[in-house]
DNA sequence: AGCACGCCGACT
DNA sequence: GTCGGCGTGCTC
């Protein structure tokens, strides 16, 4: 019936929404499949694409090339979620190429390398010059002879010849040689020693080496695996052996499972409170009916949510499906993973950001083939390629780390909800301060909505204290950081021996460096925005690109002597402590201090076992986790975002000052909160004091539908962008006329500045698309990039967010 | 997005 | 005379 299938539409990672039709080498032809993945000539470069479907059509044009290899036996990407990308590229407005890039991990097993060959010519040349002994004291000459002898990387020749980039360019020029890229497999087995694990496989027969007699003596005495890394310590050269021996197939060396937790926490299976029991029944009960169903489960921190998810994850496994769990960013800790590993041992998998792409594909091997049922991972976890799913949760549903900053620009919570669909799974959204969006799909009946009310254990929330700064100013004359009432608590709470946790939302020092005479602030060179002084370094750094300069002495407008240091950042306020509590171990968490997921485990690590008193951090600390010890929570400016033009600010701050206040008091000892602010009667502030979530949302939603803003429209925001001022104003201006007059149903705001004006060196204009009609706004959204690509943009120019969480 | 090709200014 | 700037156009 069908004949054999000659081509294949591949959609490569490229910003073209096209699929690229490639003719398949006689070999691959049974062999490749819709969701493999390929390696195919474009260009002049080699890209790894997905095949979308093999066929037998010829493409009209005429001109293809082959696929040069097949890295998938097995597909990557099966039917469903080749469907849900498809989704995704559509919503959100995305490239499928580049969509599906981001679902798999499409560089893990092979290694990329640009290599210098030599060219027929080039070994011509060589050959002749190797009969005058003077020409091979040349540099050039000498790099010619030696890729005589085989292609070299660039890499190595750039290390090992004086100003090789240059020579190696006039090289090429003169067509002596040229650059090829060089795709292989990775062996897995290269592996650091650390990483890797051997067993005892076969009794040697022959000799052997003695470091090798010995290491197999060792491993069958004691079977079962080693970590290679630390047999060294026992053993000299135990891990170059170990090697030896693998390649002898006398002993078996394999990758670690890197989602193995470090340590096993022996946790007896806690008895569930009756809301917990009942929240549990009814999520149940639909995963027994294995159809979709979608849940909201509310419930303040500490209030057992991942119990629950404990269970449901249980029952899911019992009638033989899988469970996906989604946490955010922050929040895939070894303590998270090791609580699950610790119930579910073997059969779990972890997709952390901060893994390998090697580990990445172990584990996204391990989940393919079935292995692990239960899946924990970030964002993009969404998309781990679990067989039979039943069951998605994603916990802290609200937090805006699910929504991706970068094309595609899609919000995993969302997708979460569309596979749950595609595959007749149920889906639990989870957190104690759900967004205005999830909480109104509960009251238009989408979600049914699950209430855990209390905190286990019947332990007490937190006593909430807000302080007014405009008062502690008119009473003590003094523009103070911190208020007497804080202070006097700190002070208690370091003696007392207990912890305190102290909430800022900037980085750096101050917030920004100014002119005294003119008023002139230190702005970024690249970005429309100011620099923030760093003092431990003397520098002052741009947030949005990194950009640094030192500070100048004299103001480069006016040329006056008289800069200065506006705003307090965390690093002042860190500063401010030592002065005031002397005795006191203060840590400081922020970007600035955490480079690395493990640094950040690090200082968390040191603050649970008490090696500080005080930890001052920006929004990061917020989402930690259980330290039992914090019995103080300061939030030194609750007025965090108020003020800015954004619709979602009051929800942003209630949800941070409630989730911080969460953190006092987990233990068994109770907690208290002193939030300072400047606007002790807003509702986000007097709503997270009283943490009342329920009042809250009366009061934004009323606010929401009266400016008809989410969840009562759709939106979209419409970012041109170009070095050239004119060329963006322009864009947006084409735009603009592209809407005008705008549909009925849909407002246009804009074209304005985008809030950063000017970022890494290129203009900005954006419109907001604001329509309760989710037709209208896709078709709008179409419209304007066959506008674009009609007109010739660069793929740069344009950049759609749908659904955006904040708009820059 | 890359990357090659192609046409005009300041250097060995 | 060449290196090298970035405009423009293409990628199965």
């Amino acid at each position: 019936m069908n004949p054999t299938p000659r081509f294949c539409d591949v959609s490569l990672p490229v910003p073209l929404d096209q699929a690229f039709t490639y003719a398949l080498p006689e070999t691959l032809r049974h062999r490749a499949q819709a969701g493999s993945r390929v390696l195919a000539p474009f260009g002049s470069r080699q890209l790894i694409g997905v095949v979308l479907k093999v066929h037998d059509q010829p493409p009209p044009a005429g001109k293809t090339r082959e696929v040069l290899r097949l890295i998938d036996e097995t597909p990557v990407l099966d039917e469903k979620l080749i469907r849900l990308g498809a989704w995704i590229a559509q919503y959100y407005c995305a490239p499928l190429g580049e969509v599906l890039r981001g679902m798999a991990p499409l560089t893990g097993e092979v290694r990329q390398t640009e290599v210098y060959a030599i060219t027929d010519s080039g070994r011509d040349l060589a050959r002749q010059m190797s009969i005058d002994p003077k020409l091979a004291e040349d540099p050039s000459v000498a790099l010619l002879h030696l890729l005589e002898k085989r292609s070299l990387s660039a890499a190595t020749l750039k290390k090992k010849f004086e100003d090789a980039p240059r020579r190696l360019q006039a090289l090429v020029k003169k067509g002596l040689i040229e650059l090829e890229q060089d795709t292989t497999e990775r062996d897995p087995l290269r592996a650091a020693s650390e990483r890797l694990e051997i067993e005892f496989h076969a009794r040697p027969t022959g000799k052997l080496p003695k470091a090798e007699r010995e290491l197999i003596a060792f491993l069958e005495l004691h079977p079962g695996p080693h970590n290679l890394g630390s047999l060294d310590a026992g053993m000299k050269n135990a891990s170059t052996a170990g090697r030896a021996l693998a390649r002898k197939e006398l002993a078996k060396l394999s990758l670690i499972n890197a989602a193995k937790p470090l340590y096993a926490l022996e946790r007896e299976v806690p008895v569930l409170n009756s809301a917990q029991q009942s929240a549990f029944d009814t999520i149940g009960a639909a995963i027994a009916k294995g159809e979709f169903a979608a849940f909201l489960l509310q419930g303040v921190t500490g209030s057992g949510k991942t119990e629950v998810y404990l269970r449901a994850i249980e029952a899911t496994l019992a009638l033989g499906r899988s469970a996906l769990l989604l946490v955010p960013e922050i929040g895939l800790t070894p303590q998270v993973a090791g609580q699950f590993s610790s119930r579910f041992g073997d059969r779990v998998a972890i997709l952390h950001s901060a893994f390998t792409d090697g580990e990445r594909a172990q584990q996204w091997r391990r989940i393919r083939e079935g292995q692990a049922q239960v899946v924990v991972g970030t964002r993009s976890g969404v998309f781990a390629p679990v067989p039979k799913l039943g069951l998605l949760l994603v916990d802290e549903e609200h937090d805006s780390s699910y929504k991706q900053e970068e094309t595609p620009r899609y919000n995993g919570r969302d997708v979460a909800i569309v596979r749950a669909q595609m595959e007749q799974a149920v889906v639990v959204l989870g957190s104690a301060t759900p967004s205005l969006e999830s909480k109104h799909n509960v009251e238009r009946g989408k979600y049914q909505w699950l209430e855990l009310p209390e905190r286990i254990e019947k332990r007490p929330m937190p006593d909430v204290e807000v302080v007014d700064m405009r008062v502690e100013f008119l009473e003590t004359k003094k523009s103070a950081t911190f208020s007497r009432r804080l202070v006097e608590l700190i002070d208690q709470r370091v003696n007392d021996g207990e912890q305190v946790m102290l909430l800022l939302n900037r980085r750096g020092f101050s917030t920004s460096v100014a002119c005294r005479s003119c008023g002139e602030r230190v702005t970024c060179v690249n970005c429309a925005v100011a620099l923030t002084f760093h003092r431990r370094d003397r520098r002052m750094l741009c947030h949005y690109c990194s950009h640094a300069e030192r500070v100048p002495e004299k103001c480069p407008k006016c040329g006056s002597e008289h800069i200065y240091f506006l705003g307090t950042g965390a690093e002042k306020v860190e500063d401010e402590l030592h002065g005031l509590f002397p005795r006191a171990r203060v840590a400081r968490m922020d970007r600035d201090t955490v480079t690395t997921k493990r640094h950040y485990e690090t200082i968390l690590q040191g603050f649970r076992e008490k090696s500080f008193d005080i930890l001052v951090g920006t929004q990061m600390i917020a989402k930690g986790h259980d330290i039992p010890n914090v019995t103080l929570v300061g939030i030194v400016s609750g007025d965090i975002g108020l003020g800015l033009p954004d619709f979602r600010a009051a929800e942003r701050t209630f949800q941070l000052l409630t989730q911080a206040a969460g953190r006092a008091g987990r233990g068994s000892l109770p907690g208290q909160v002193v939030i300072q602010t400047i606007n002790p009667e807003h509702y986000a502030i007097e709503c997270a004091a009283a943490q009342d979530y329920a009042r809250f949302y009366e009061k934004e939603i009323e606010f929401r539908r009266f400016m008809r803003y989410p969840p009562f429209a759709a939106l979209a925001n419409v970012v041109l962008r170009h070095e050239k001022q004119e060329e963006a104003l322009r864009m947006s201006g084409e735009i603009a006329n592209l809407l005008e007059p705008p549909p009925a149903n849909m407002r246009v705001l804009g074209p304005a500045e985008a809030p950063v004006a000017r970022l890494r060196n290129e203009f900005r204009y954006q419109l907001l698309l604001k329509t309760s009609s989710r037709k209208l706004l896709a078709e709008t959204l179409l419209k304007i990039r066959h506008h674009a690509l009609e007109h010739k943009w660069s793929a740069t120019a344009l950049v759609i967010d749908v659904d955006p969480l904040s708009l820059s």
